[in-house]
RNA sequence: CGCGGAGUGGAGCAGCUGGUAGCUCGUCGGGCUCAUAACCCGAAGGUCGUUGGUUCAAGUCCAGCCUCCGCAACCA
């Protein structure tokens, strides 16, 4: 296919819930800076991207949505596939696991498996609670009950499919040992080894009977498979594998150089694919690197938090560069990284327009002014000179270096602080001083050429980061010359100075950001008022409401949440209640109080507390709840 | 003793295999004017959560404790 050596790096494939946020972007944007980088030192980069599909949620999402699972991961998948390219990312593949042909290949894996005594049919034993119709492992009960509603389970199976992964645990751990950098970061490879290869794996359950929405068993209707082996072998089946013989594209490309993937699913790559490959007898992949999270401040993201951030509007509102630099620059190696409006906006000004823009607007300008742009290498003899280019050099070895273990953000900040050096070498050959007099014009020309050179070279160190600013740079300096090499160039004719990045006023955007947030939250405010459908005076009979004196009150050990009430309510018996206020209540705030209690209410197990009925309370506004005291009414009182 | 992560100048972070505590932003003072109110220099500011231990020497290793944050359990 070509005389480069190839390089196939996939990233974990996105999982068609709902729209992703910029945290599942950092994955694709990750693997395209990768593609990029390794594209640049000559390898035969394919890159492959996509969208998992399939699963009970999917198929629950699309029936509340009111429309069939597929039109449902149609109109997600398209979603995906636009925030990916509103990043600029440049995949090769997107693959999504309800292609026909990947359907079909997994399929005929699973039935090879299958047919080769990998795969075999047992029983998913368990605890089942019949009111709640679930299944609970022996470790989930709570006093041997349902931790749901407290209440007897009864033994029960399930008939199910299994995948023998203790078969092959010693020659994993064995791959594992000859492969020491077969995961990274090697905090991660520790941690499955501790937790899952040194207790014993159990064999994994690759089948489902509680759903319809995924790729049938070939041979037993009544099972779907699992999201393990339809999931994972995207890998395989989106460049052509197939048991009976796989396409020449398969056979050049793998096995994969590198998985990219976010550090929560680091254990289904690396001990549960691996062994689906040694069954197939595939070769295992080279690496699998389990990159950290981008945090909302200090959360993770989710929608019921309202913290969500998209990748594709934050690209819209500050550039596709900007969220890439930010997201590259600002996620290490092995910690989790954040994103607020503030520290993207800082980052932007300082680093992105103040260093880096203002360096190559500088430098252009003043290349246009002196020299109408034709500026000629020079001599470079003196000591700050050599100071740049011995710089220079560092800065290209050290980018290198981080780059092929992927250490984004110590390259971006290698090349960064190179950029601060060409700034300080400005001002230490001071140019302007130097246009003034015409006897100096040699030694200025030879400064600007320097400035010149590092520009090119920092812009060839960004391209995989910010490619389409790099390219701005490189058309300002109208030079396509890609040696990372200081000197490469013999002369610059400069174009015209275009800034790369206009500086952002912090306090303006974020005004309206936290305006538009207001209106948002108002919004969905006005939107809970009445969100529930009208009831009728017989539903409202069914609530027993009584007034109830708090005699006892003590916190819960292990529960954060939770206070144990001990009511009377008016019955001989006194009554227990388990409620989730200690955040805004201590006990002795409480006893001797009288409260309003739902007291038809169906006990339930709380924390192995049994709480029967709940106390009303208000939630008043973002985080704070107020109990109704109902002091002064007799205990017993009923409310109505 | 549920699991895991973290506690370093005002903020956000580096500090791997132990030997004078660094970076970015911010603050203050100065310089420069080619450039995007940018750029460059200097200063202030930390007993590196706490206690004890190992060592000639500990953010850096060990043990205990405290606090914070996720997850799990959990707002009946």
């Amino acid at each position: 296919m070509s005389d480069k050596q190839k390089f196939y790096i996939t990233t974990a494939i996105a999982y068609t819930s709902r729209k992703p946020h910029i945290g599942n972007a950092y994955d694709i944007v990750l693997a395209d800076m990768i593609a990029r980088y390794k594209k640049m030192m000559g390898f035969d980069v394919y890159l492959m991207t996509g969208s998992d599909e399939h699963g009970q949620k999917i198929e629950e999402y699309a029936k509340a949505a009111g429309i069939s699972p597929k039109e449902y991961v149609d109109n997600v998948s398209s979603q995906i596939k636009a925030v990916w390219d509103s990043l600029n990312t440049c995949y090769d593949k997107f693959i999504r696991t309800t292609d026909s042909d990947h359907e079909l290949t997994v399929q005929k894996i699973f039935k090879k498996l299958y047919e080769q005594g990998d795969i075999y049919k047992g029983y998913y034993e368990g605890k089942y609670c019949v009111p709640c119709e679930s299944f609970f492992t022996a470790s989930q009960l709570v006093d041997g009950k349902c931790p749901d509603c407290g209440r007897e389970v009864i033994d029960s199976k399930e008939e199910a499919y299994f995948l023998k992964l203790s078969k092959y645990q010693d020659k994993l751990l064995e791959y594992y040992e000859q492969n020491p950098d077969f995961i990274k970061p090697e905090s991660r490879k520790n941690e499955m080894i501790n937790n899952f290869l040194k207790p014993g794996l159990s064999d994994l359950c690759v089948s489902r009977t509680s759903f319809k929405w995924g790729i049938p068993v070939p041979f037993d209707k009544e099972h779907v498979i699992y999201v393990w082996i339809d999931a994972l072998s995207n890998y395989i089946t989106g460049i052509g594998y197939d048991p009976d013989g796989s396409e020449d594209k398969f056979n050049y490309l793998w096995p994969a150089d590198l998985h990219v993937i976010g550090k929560d699913i680091v254990r289904f790559h690396t001990i549960y694919w691996p062994i689906i490959l040694m069954a197939l007898g595939l070769p295992l992949p080279k690496q699998v690197l389990g990159h950290p999270w981008v945090l909302v401040g200090e959360d993770k993201m989710s929608k019921s938090k309202g913290n969500v951030i998209y990748a594709d509007e934050l690209a819209e509102q500050f550039g596709i560069d900007a969220v890439r630099y930010y997201l590259l620059s600002e996620v290490s190696f092995t910690q989790d990284g954040t994103i607020t409006y503030e520290n993207f906006i800082s980052k932007f000004n300082s680093e992105l327009a103040n260093t880096l823009g203002n360096l190559v607007n500088r430098c252009i300008a003043m290349a246009n002014k002196y020299f109408g742009g034709k500026v000629a290498k020079g001599e470079a003899s003196e000591e700050c000179d050599k100071e740049l280019i011995s710089c220079a050099q560092e800065t290209i070895n050290d980018y290198r270096r981080f780059m092929d273990i992927y250490h984004n953000a110590d390259a971006c900040e290698t090349v960064m602080s190179f950029a601060k050096r060409c700034n300080k070498y400005i001002d230490e050959t001071a140019p302007w001083v130097l246009a003034k007099d015409d006897s100096s014009r040699d030694r200025l020309e030879s400064v600007l050429y320097n400035l010149l050179e590092c520009i090119r070279l920092i812009s060839i160190m960004l391209y995989p980061v910010i490619p389409d600013s790099c390219e701005s740079i490189k058309k300002q300096l109208c030079c396509s010359c890609e040696t990372l090499e200081f000197s490469a160039v013999s002369q610059y004719l400069t174009g015209e100075a275009v800034p790369l990045f206009a500086r952002l006023d912090a306090a303006k955007i974020l005004e309206e950001i936290s305006a538009k947030q207001k209106a948002a939250q108002k919004n969905d405010n006005a939107e809970n008022v009445a969100v529930l459908s009208e009831i009728s005076v017989e539903d409202f009979a069914k609530i027993e409401l009584r007034a109830a004196e708090i005699t006892a009150c003590e916190p819960i050990p292990k529960a954060k949440k939770l206070l144990k009430l001990t009511l009377n309510d008016g019955s001989s018996k006194p009554r227990t209640v388990a409620s989730g206020i200690a955040k805004w209540y201590k006990p002795e705030d409480l006893t001797g109080h009288t409260v309003i209690v739902v007291s038809n209410l169906k006990p339930a197990k709380l924390c192995g507390v049994e709480s029967q009925g709940m106390i009303l309370a208000a939630d008043c506004a973002e985080d704070q709840v107020k109990v109704i005291f109902a002091d002064g009414i007799p205990a017993g009182s009923k409310i109505r």
